[in-house]
DNA sequence: TCTGGGGTCCTAAGTCGG
DNA sequence: TCTGCCGACTTAGGACCC
């Protein structure tokens, strides 16, 4: 803990959603729930008009849909969140060398190791400067939070939302997190909360008051040494630019269940394929390969093979794979598969050719069929025969999927509302124009194809010289005492 | 009509070598 | 040679985060 509130956290108000809105006029002020659209999507952000329904993050979308049978139901647009997440970050980059992120719409900022601050003062006027930049720049909001610590810091711009600003003064902090939930640490999730309301702690002051021991015997030594000097509001974790990845992964939830074993198989592979190819792109390869099945019943296992040494090679990864998955049984049907690779390294060429042979050889010793026989001509079959049926429902939700931009040669912008039945429906509006009108065409409609989104904001203004000094349209722009929300 | 996708960290058990 | 101990490593699972 730091003697001035100089750590900062930002956190983007409905970062999804709010992005949306900006994007659509007729969105501005209503409902938005933005997630996976099938059978099995959950809710990744609903905005503040969404929320009043009791729509949250992570719930299944059918049951978003009969809390807000009205609202705008839309698929994430990542190349949008993350363009309008680069300029934020950038502006965060200004202040501090020392910038984490968190996620596309979270990071926290070390404003004294930027020397933009060293004090109270300063730092609240970082934050409301920086808050008001953002919104010039991004025409989104966000809400900041200020203290010693990175755990405060959270727990400020929590307090603070939506879009708002709140500071933690030192000294004060431990009386400001006695009454509250133990929930509002981090680390402590429902799992944990459980476990501690069933010893009778339900508070922050229930931590601190049953000491450093009890919460390690109830949490193990890691968990409750570190839970206790949360609860004290002692936090001395520092903020860390750049961290390397450690693990990379793909998983795919299917719609309905997967039955056949064939089938399971090629998607398997499938999977290894992509995960290679994201392991390449970063450049890096891995040593362990590990294979994640959720079963029809939601039960979850994994199974893991580490490798002699880390490859970047999709076929060493497929097999690797698919020797994992002939340990696993898999009737009764599958709902989630995933490959993954661990053990990461910085990417080195190595005599792949030979290790590929290697396992292959490894592999024929120790399995009971002689699988190495079939699988070439499987694999082929399964190829050309499990193909998923595709039907025109779907085919339209691809083409046109709710939410992303199109063009059109007659009526310009705008923006798929909706499709099937061999229909789309299509809202013309820009991010600056007025509400649009709604037109419906047939998914074939030659005057019409998919665009690239629009910048939020239609002319930025000059702040090429942030933080050095605020641009004259800006200043005077932060509405006096909103510093301290309760 | 349940429950995504991408990660991180921790624990515990088992194995192996010294 | 037997036994115990220790550390490193592998594997599986659970909890948590956004």
């Amino acid at each position: 803990m730091r003697a001035a509130p100089t750590i900062l956290h930002l956190d983007m108000d409905a970062f999804y959603a709010s992005a949306e809105q900006a994007a659509k006029p007729s969105l501005r002020g209503k409902p938005v729930v933005v997630g996976g659209l099938g059978p099995r999507g959950v809710v990744a952000t609903a905005s503040y008009e969404a929320r009043r329904f009791g729509v949250h993050s992570a719930m299944p979308m059918a049951q978003a849909r009969r809390l807000a049978p009205n609202a705008a139901y839309l698929v994430p647009r990542f190349h949008l969140y993350r363009a309008v997440s680069d300029q934020v970050m950038e502006l965060l980059g200004r202040l501090s060398p020392l910038v984490e992120p968190l996620s596309l719409d979270e990071a926290f900022v070390d404003l004294e190791a930027g020397g933009v601050a060293d004090d109270t003062a300063s730092a609240l006027a970082v934050g409301k400067e920086l808050r008001a930049v953002i919104e010039a720049v991004t025409g989104l909001t966000g809400s900041v939070g200020l203290a010693g610590s990175k755990m405060l810091a959270k727990i400020a711009s929590e307090e603070a939302k939506p879009n708002g600003l709140r500071l933690i003064e030192p000294g004060t902090e431990r009386a400001l997190l006695a009454p509250k939930s133990v929930r509002i640490l981090p680390g402590v999730g429902p799992a944990t909360a459980d476990h501690l309301r069933r010893a009778g702690m339900t508070t922050v002051d229930d931590l601190a008051e049953a000491g450093e021991a009890e919460l390690v015997r109830l949490l193990g030594k890691a968990h409750g040494g570190s839970l206790y000097r949360m609860a004290l509001g002692h936090d001395d974790r520092p903020v860390v630019a750049e961290r390397d990845a450690k693990s990379v992964s793909v998983e795919d939830t299917f719609d309905t269940d997967l039955h056949d074993r064939v089938r399971v198989r090629t998607e398997v592979e499938r999977l290894a394929d992509r995960c290679v190819r994201r392991l390449r792109g970063a450049g890096r390869s891995g040593r362990t390969v590990v294979l994640k099945v959720r079963r029809y019943d939601f039960s979850t296992l994994t199974r893991s093979e580490t490798l002699r040494g880390p490859t970047d090679d999709p076929a060493v990864v497929r097999e690797a794979a698919a020797r994992l998955l002939e340990a696993v049984d898999t009737t009764g049907g599958v709902r989630l598969l995933g490959v993954g690779v661990t053990g990461l390294a910085d990417y080195t060429q190595e005599d792949l050719f030979a290790q590929a042979a290697g396992e292959r050889a490894a592999a024929g010793d120790t399995a009971e069929t002689d699988a190495d026989e079939g699988r070439e001509p499987d694999r082929l079959a399964a190829d050309a025969s499990e193909e998923a049926p595709v039907t025109a429902e779907r085919l339209a939700a691809k083409g046109w999927p709710a939410g992303h931009d199109v063009h059109h040669d007659t009526y310009g912008h705008g923006w798929v509302q909706g499709s099937g039945l061999g229909r789309v429906t299509v809202r013309f509006e820009e991010p600056w124009s007025a509400p649009g009108r709604v037109r419906t065409f047939r998914t074939d409609d030659p005057e019409l194809r998919p665009a690239e989104p629009m910048p939020l904001v239609r002319d930025p203004v000059d702040y090429s010289s942030w933080p050095a000094s605020l641009p004259k349209s800006l200043s005077g722009a932060v509405p006096p005492g909103e510093e301290s929300r309760p």
